[in-house]
DNA sequence: AATGAATGAGGATTCATTCAT
DNA sequence: TATGAATGAATCCTCATTCAT
């Protein structure tokens, strides 16, 4: 009686999403075949669909976790050192080769939520609480400029994380540092511009 | 109709740009097929492998075009209301309902860009230019902070730019009004909060 | 059907094979289209390329079996009779009815080695075999012509074969009986002509 | 009013026939395309076919024209210096690196013949004109056996003939000399081994 | 007479998915 | 549970031929 335990059964299927991780950000999403995915895999093409109803389902598993990892990391920055310093450490994180293929991840699926409603909710998931996140923050935080949108503000500085990813994979000679000095200067600009009032203290 | 005139040919062959552009948008490139693009430009399968060498080459087109209109537009409005405004303009364009699908086919660019280096130096081409620009503005703008690296600022920009056009294509409910804003607040408080000089006076 | 035997597997690529070489004997290989094997074959044109990675691969290995399996038989024969002797079946074979499929399979693959490297490789390797054979026994029997070069006697003998079954299959009105009968009075003639000595004893 | 001499439709047409055989030679006609056939003759794609009803019709038309051609040289080198000399005269002919492309064409139009009646008639055609001469002559020369079939001597120098064309596009590395040489020692064996008569002087 | 733009059926090949074992 | 053989619709592209000019 082959019943095995869940664990078996999770880390087979994490084996899966790994291998297709792999292949997507290598040929993108369409480049990449059933067969590609069961090759790197290891695993037999009939299995595979034993854990995932087909390959739309293992690209909404791969997007979500891929908006799942990132929501955690990010969150646990945040409890360590506060969401700006977060922040600009998950811009720091950009610049490391090792990512690469992750960023590589993230555009294609941003080009996959064009076309699926499903992926869009997903993707989109995956932006807002983030940004929640820091609108609550900002509209806390007394130094930031009463005047602007605390919304807005997090979707602008959102906005420059998504173009840094972009820029990044499109183009290998990016200075990081300097780029993040710049949104660093920015962010200081607008706190301390308008209101000439302290740091933002962090409450969460 | 033998030895048409070139107008013809460049009319015609726009007609399968604009159609492939159509499909495009819609689908993205991958879910695009060549009988789709052959049924909405109402062009036989054969006629337009003489205009294009292939699916591929139709992309590229697409790419090229899509860049080169982009960069005219910012460049005229340059001309005319200087970069600060002209780049805010822009933003808010994206805005428009109407640019929705040339902003789809944009985000389609960049994933293209992941597995295609020829599409990767076109999107690159794309974005030097107005880098180039912006760059080359703020060093001789004397308002803009002198400690911070102007190519970086340009791409700060630019990474705006990009995050807008992609959340405005995950997201119909943004209020572009305020993004627009909070960007045109950032600036000056980058350019008055350093250096305490005037607004940039435009000398393009 | 999983993990089948390695039999099934070469049964199958042999039904495939057999269905290929009906087809190309009767249209030749270009009017042959996959379809028409698929079809022949009673196998799924996806199965078919997972046997052969494509249509030239399929001529390939009907080419290779083609010289394969005559020189098997014509080894088969020397070993029986001796070379002339088996020269002279082979000849006779060329009348039989039945093997016309075939030789219009090794016309066909002539055509093809003009425009394949690859098959002309098979095609050259097909009759080296007899030919270094031809000229080894020519070279160890005394009853032939010292002055004759022995491997451009065997290169005529050779070129009797070809000429015959190309005359064969394109006249089905040949006397093969009579033809033979001079091939063996020419070889007689030769043997006997310059040296007056007996017939060629076999040695191998 | 554009009607034109004769002789410029002439030239015409038989500019698209060097063209096409160019191709084929090079080729194969399967491989070649109209389009090949319109780059390589300068002559637009409309117009070839007011020259010719279609491209099977340019294939019989080079068949046609390359047996007819074949047939004339040999005629004219018979007249001269009689048959055997004449043939010895081809097949020496065979090893000059210029006719290759007529060779190409010729065995291409072999494998034209299998699956074209049409073809099949104009090639056996070509072949039956000389057998039927050679046969003429051997049986009105004295010092051929008797008990050979003249048709069936007529045919076996065929095949060398066609074997050694054949050999010869296959193959590079063929010393014709040589074989020319065995070939004539094999009509002087046959000549003189049976009736010891002198060499045959040509009555044609 | 001459052009070459236009057609659309047909060709080789791929691929997500199923199912017998 | 696991396999991988099998399917066949769909894809991109080519090509002989026509015909408006």
């Amino acid at each position: 009686m082959p019943k095995v335990s869940d664990d078996y059964l999770a880390a087979r299927r994490q084996q899966i999403l790994d291998a297709a991780a792999t292949c997507f950000a290598r040929d993108g999403f369409h480049r990449t075949s059933m067969q590609d995915i069961v090759r790197e895999s290891g695993i037999s093409a009939g299995l595979v669909y034993r854990y995932f109803t087909g390959k739309d389902d293992i690209i909404s598993a791969i997007v979500r976790q891929w908006h799942d990892l990132r929501a955690q990391r990010l969150e646990a920055a945040t409890d360590h050192n506060g969401l700006v310093a977060a922040y600009l450490d998950v811009l720091r994180s950009v610049g490391d080769p090792q990512t690469r293929p992750d960023l590589r991840l993230g555009v294609q699926a941003w080009a996959e939520a064009m076309r699926s409603p499903h992926i869009r909710e997903l993707v989109r998931d995956g932006v807002d609480g983030p940004r929640a996140a820091a609108a609550a923050f900002i509209r806390r935080t007394p130094s930031w400029p009463a005047d602007l949108d605390p919304d807005a503000v997090a979707r602008v500085f959102i906005a420059i994380y998504q173009g840094l990813a972009l820029q990044t994979v499109l183009d290998d000679d990016i200075d990081h540092d300097s780029f993040v000095r710049t949104v660093a200067a920015t962010v200081t600009a607008l706190t301390a511009g308008s209101s000439r009032r302290a740091e933002p203290t962090e409450s969460r």
